[in-house]
DNA sequence: ATATTTTGTGTCATTTTCACACAATAAAGA
DNA sequence: TCTTTATTGTGTGAAAATGACACAAAATAT
């Protein structure tokens, strides 16, 4: 049998932090097609590669980033999304803590990989809007029945922070106090004897952090996770 | 650029009566590997070809059965998962309609294509095994936030149907009275001025419908199905 | 020191969830 | 045909979850 189809990985990740909203990494493409604009991190796979390696390979080649959290979005397949030849790529939602987000917002400058607000993308390369659109409707739908929002914090947090991510994504203000009560009612976050570093003035917070273990045993007795 | 990776589809397909519950369909391999052995209807993507149309094409080949639900369920690329060669597979989920899923039953002699209850399937081919698993906890999943129940059963079915649906697939006990509270109270069940055919004994129950349009209109405006 | 910004916290009304039992209508069996 | 058995249809009250709402405390900025 043959066949005449490549197969390519690409990864949609998102970064945060409360300043900046949600972002989304993208890099400027050296080659043609699409020399020049701008696109998401991927490649082909190697003949011998797990599809899972290949996308933390590529991102590492084009972006230096460090992934926090990974997981398959949806495979583009369509016969015309590569003018040069069929290409099925496989593409992976990926989250970044916000330490790892502010690192490559620093660096920048050489223009080859750069956070963008997820309200302010660019023109993009091949089907890519497409490929982002899905990504971002899958992280705006499973914030609220999955846990990942703690995956774009840092390991440890103010509350602020989590109510403030929240509001962004699901796009709607939140009442501070129904929301902590039904978070902390989850038994999932702990709270921490350690104040925030004041950042600008106000009343510094309590620090939070996430507790996976607690989470994944409380699953197991059939916990559901919503807000 | 060359790469030796081949592009599969496949199509766990689930089929449902409230005699029967909850089927998978499998056909018996033809060909080596696994020769004899049960597994996962689907086959390799021709170069121009969609992988939504290699599904389709796939599932008629190899079972004659007409598909009422389909949706990407997730792409496996293990590079050991195909002992011949490197072959990453797009799975894809699908669901058919009580009416079909009786027609194949009946005609099953020929030991081709057959469906086996999901609690007792037989051994499989390849990775299907690990395939189905994430298939069915898929189907268990999705049953309680989106309405893809309904497209198991027939277009008018009698309420009690759906009640041991669920009650099958969440493999618990249901409270008829509340579950219909909650149901009819979404809004996008027609009861019908109908009542079912007696099969066996028993008061016979009306019929009801799955209103499509009622239910996109509801989506738009924010509403949320959960059972 | 005064103003400004941010955090922390409780109550009450409304809505949703959950437990629970008996009459009506048909077929099956005596 | 009469009795039994199986299945459908339906409402209430207690408990839990949700949602609206405001002021004091602790820090920085001016």
């Amino acid at each position: 049998m043959t066949q005449n189809i490549h197969v390519a990985v690409d990864a949609i990740v998102f970064g945060y932090n409360r300043d900046s909203g949600v972002s989304l990494l993208l890099i400027k493409r050296k080659y043609e097609p699409f020399k020049g604009e701008w696109a998401i991190p991927g490649g082909f796979v190697h003949d011998n590669e797990p599809l899972e390696d290949a996308v933390e390979r590529e991102l590492e080649e084009e972006t230096g980033i460090k992934i926090n959290y990974l997981e398959q979005l949806y495979t583009f397949g369509s016969p015309e999304r590569d003018p040069r030849r069929r290409v099925v790529t496989v593409a992976y939602f990926g989250l970044v803590k916000s330490s790892q987000f502010e690192k490559l917002k620093a660096s920048t400058d050489a223009e080859e990989a750069k956070w963008f607000n997820i309200k302010s993308l660019p023109k993009l390369a091949f089907d890519h809007k497409k490929i982002i659109k899905l990504a971002i409707e899958r992280l705006r739908g499973k914030i609220s029945y999955e846990p990942i929002g703690f995956e774009l914090l840092d390991k440890k947090f103010p509350f602020s922070d989590l109510e403030i991510l929240y509001a962004t994504l699901l796009d709607r203000p939140i009442d501070r106090r129904n929301f902590k009560k039904k978070v902390m009612h989850l038994g999932i976050l702990d709270e921490l004897d350690e104040k925030a570093k004041s950042s600008g003035a106000g009343r510094p917070g309590n620090l939070f952090q996430f507790n996976k273990k607690t989470y994944k045993r409380l699953l197991k007795d059939g916990m559901h996770f919503e807000i």
